[in-house]
DNA sequence: TTAATATTGTAACGTTCGGTACAAAAATAG
DNA sequence: CTATTTTTGTACCGAACGTTACAATATTAA
């Protein structure tokens, strides 16, 4: 038995993939409420009846992100492989992101840090929990490293991690500002290095 | 010999550094020309008549950023002292500008670099001539720590460099994000354990 | 003094901003 | 069917946007 009256004819979900890579595009001051009115196809009418606010469409954009990217993240930490290998494919999906991506390129939770989380504490909260997550997950690869033998010398987990995690931050800010290809490839390899040893 | 007609009563670099203050505080989408207006004690005319456009004192603000930033930076890893205490001087200067600033937190460049370098190729080339001039100071100071080795175990000054490039990056975008001293610490330790060793 | 010139503050320009009002449309419940 | 409910597209709101126009002002050159 269903609601009555008029039905929608949009997905929630996919309204919000698209407002974030407009989100994402321009960023949040950048794009007008009209601008996601294009992108996603709704009218103001049904834009404001489901989400209210740009500023609401906007959290639910970065959450969205923070899910689909902290997946795709452990996923990758977790999967098959020696920890070198998952480490130098996890820089090299960042890369990928920031200079051949189909998707805009650069990193949403980045922007969003930067440009809104001073102004809006639930989108200091995304940005803050998802640091947390990955940073949780660089810990437990950094661990079974250690554990292995792969990383040599002991040093504790949560260092190797925090050193990993600011790396990779600077690393797709440094893409994306830049779009120099060359720096990339000595961050990756100056980071694997400082990790795994000369 | 001076020009005709009536003086200008404000000094250029003032008001340059006064906008820039306001575009670090609110991003460039998210600052008006009245905000400008308002800070800089300038009238609409003055401030077209001078800059021309916003975009453009944009540009000079960035730029300004870009040459009093460099100086302090390379001053720093210049300065007295082992190499170490000079780059963990350096990631604490960044540190104070993310959390104890008076100035408005985190970094301008990197703002710029994220939000309007794929936008004005002119800030790209800021942002991007920026980092080219950092990295070769922090390639140099690398230079110096194997030489006398304080950096153990042979690698490039290169990658060392690069490695401490995105590293510090990382560490400002966490920091101004999260807002979070604790990470910042570890960031820290693990930056500089990497280099020196455990 | 007068002519020329540059800067100033203010008042607008047309456009776009985020958000609302509201009637037409489309569904269900009875 | 009719009544009710929800979504839809469109027209519109006042405010703010970046920018321009321009007369008043303040200076120097002659």
């Amino acid at each position: 038995m269903s609601k009555r009256g008029r039905p929608r004819d949009f997905e929630h979900t996919s309204i919000v993939d698209i407002a974030m890579k407009t989100f994402w595009t321009k960023g949040y001051e950048g794009c007008s409420t009209q601008d996601l009115c294009n992108d996603t196809g709704l009218g103001k009418g049904s834009l404001y009846n489901t989400f209210g606010s740009k500023q609401e469409l906007y959290k639910q954009a970065v959450e969205r992100y923070h899910e689909t990217g902290i997946k795709e993240q452990t996923a990758i930490l977790e999967s098959t492989g020696s920890v070198k290998e998952r480490l130098r494919y996890f820089l090299n999906w960042g890369m990928v992101e920031d200079f051949e991506s189909t998707s805009p390129k650069g990193c949403l939770l980045i922007n969003a840090g930067l440009e809104r989380a001073n102004e809006d504490p639930i989108v200091e909260g995304i940005v803050s929990r998802h640091i947390e997550l990955l940073k949780a997950a660089m810990e437990k690869i950094m661990e079974e490293g250690l554990r292995t033998g792969e990383i040599p010398r002991q040093r504790s987990a949560v260092d190797l991690a925090s050193l990993f995690l600011s790396s990779y931050y600077g690393f797709r800010v440094l893409n994306t500002s830049t779009q120099n290809r060359t720096l990339a490839e000595q961050i990756m390899n100056g980071t694997m290095e400082s990790i795994f040893g000369a």
